[in-house]
DNA sequence: AATGAATGAGACTTCATTCAT
DNA sequence: CATGAATGAAGTCTCATTCAT
């Protein structure tokens, strides 16, 4: 360490979490399509173009993996949060870009994921606490986002800021659920009552 | 012996349902608690009161004991379809019950299962087969319930209709995800901002 | 036992008899599909018509029943010592009716069985007696046959004597092979040379 | 390190391919004891000195072993052809050496292995397609030593030449039956008339 | 005589993980 | 850093056999 020549570690690091990154990426991919029991560490360093052994130089185990996973969700989360709070007019532009939403969540691919990690956490106290400090900070920028959206109306509870919250969350989550349990759902019909729906959550 | 009556069959048949029954509720209890992929048939033998030798003589496979518990689901599903069609003033009725239904989705026990069900159904298309089933049914039947319920009010379009109820389960159900992802959350604020939702999605 | 009626002990043991042919008939065309190992006793027990349990009134254990065909066949060869003992000029009819021999062996449902029971008792001791103790009976047959198909030629010395017999059989037995290895033989030209053959044998 | 040569992958190979014929080895004898269905893969994984699972690196499947003996077989017949092409004067030679092949049949172990799998090729397509692969091979060599011993002869048709080859080893492989079937067969006295018959189907 | 429920051992196979190289 | 050989535990499923009825 401290070695005379400097380039090394910052090389190796770099290096390092770029094939992090491949692992956490094959990962995702191999839970998304197989499960996570139904994904094996052979299939995920296949996906990695990484010898199975070799993983184990940045995971410590598979669990860890999924760990992973949430972990970078969590730094990504956070990393957006700043840059996405300045938008002005929030709510005209979160009712307008609804469909993108409602699109996200009829991304069964993505879905899949998303829940397959939610059920691992509910048997995985570690994935469990990161799933929870993950869904902690994005609920306290949405009603941060709310608060600031319903500019110089009255302001709400803080108990109901959050029930808003919660409730437009959930029914951007329940959309997924609908779109794995019924793959003919109309989305044009679909999108028109949830701009009502969220009209009414944000501006009543 | 030589009794006029020979019940043995009936007994028997009886028998067999009831084992069956064991296994699916063992099933179920050790799917929702280790998942579909991390509980054994030993684990479910074991539960069950069984060998996991003779679960094989009621099922098929592991694969069609996850099956049977769709199925039963659906039979439980389609039995309360008629005995619930006939109540009178539906809308007061939801709304006002309106906390039963969220408690039923604060559950977290019952939406694991439920989630690893749903999980499970997106990799296995035969079970992804019943779980559409299932669904299309109780679809159908909320439509009938809303359709009813708006009395002599101009009926909806088609699509809306569809729509509506859609987004009156998404909402439900997204509040299983919600339960899941954040254990502190505030069940009386949030009851009284789904009644609303609910009174629109209903009534408007 | 020693009853005053005089039939059920007849009927039953008929019965009974009547009900291990079955099985037995059962059981070899399982072991033909399947062999002994791959065929199961739920297999045995379909093809019979009758419960696996109940099998097991009139077979100790699977063992026993390959055993009970090995000592059917025994019987059945012993039975028609007699019977084909007495036939006029042997060799010539043996001869001519080659092509009758050459096609049981060519028959490879049959051969599969043969050889299945055979490479069975390679590690089964009890089957391996009965199936040299039928052998014995079948060769010092075939040996007295061809004693007495030589008329009043000059007897054979024993050992060359069996030595023919031996190799009459193998022949005929090594053609059971051909079949199995070799699916599109071609019969007529065999049946010429194999008559040659056999001629050479008994008349030389 | 750092070496010049990097033998690894060849290192590696030929490693590899040492452990596949150990697993051969190992499983041959496995299946001459127990027979195919009888040797576990735990029998072969103590045999050959290897975790039962490392094994599945070497080969898909139990089905694949059985294959892999075939086909190692198949690659010796194959490259035995040539160095045996050339023995001059061939018929007095396979007289000669009548013995070495009477014995080679009447190796019960050996034996036991190849009936084992030509009964298990009964039921199993891809063996079947192997054995009968190597048959011809084999065939086609024995028919092209007799064409060419008959020397200045005329000619056999194409069709006696392949019976007599039929003959010839159905001779051998019902000696390997008779073997098994009567442990006391008297080797002497067969192997005078084996050569009698031998002489006629060569050179008549 | 006959059934079929029931078991427990054991079959093949997969897989997370370790380690020498 | 990187590989892949290797393992041992565990998984699903089958099966010969027993026994109450």
């Amino acid at each position: 360490m401290a070695a005379p020549d400097n380039k090394p570690t910052s090389v190796d690091s770099s290096r390092a979490a770029s094939r992090c990154a491949q692992v956490l990426d094959a990962a995702a991919e191999c839970f998304r399509l197989k499960g996570f029991h139904g994904a094996s560490m052979a299939d995920i360093s296949r996906t990695a173009g990484m010898s199975a052994g070799h993983i184990y130089n940045y995971f410590d185990s598979k669990d860890a993996i999924i760990g992973g996973i949430v972990k970078r969700e969590l730094r990504e989360i956070m990393a957006n949060i700043e840059s996405l709070e300045a938008a002005p007019d929030t709510f005209h532009a979160m009712i307008e870009h609804a469909d993108e939403g409602m699109n996200r969540s009829l991304d069964t691919r993505s879905s899949a994921l998303k829940l397959e990690v939610l059920v691992e956490s509910t048997r995985n106290a570690e994935l469990a606490t990161l799933v929870h400090e993950a869904d902690r900070a994005a609920l306290a920028r949405l009603c941060e986002l709310i608060r600031k959206g319903r500019g110089d109306r009255p302001a709400l509870p803080e108990d109901e800021l959050f029930a808003r919250a919660e409730l437009l969350i959930a029914t951007f989550d329940g959309l997924r659920i609908r779109a794995l349990r019924n793959p003919q759902l109309n989305q044009d019909a679909i999108l028109q009552v949830l701009r009502q729906q969220l009209d009414r959550l944000l501006n009543d």
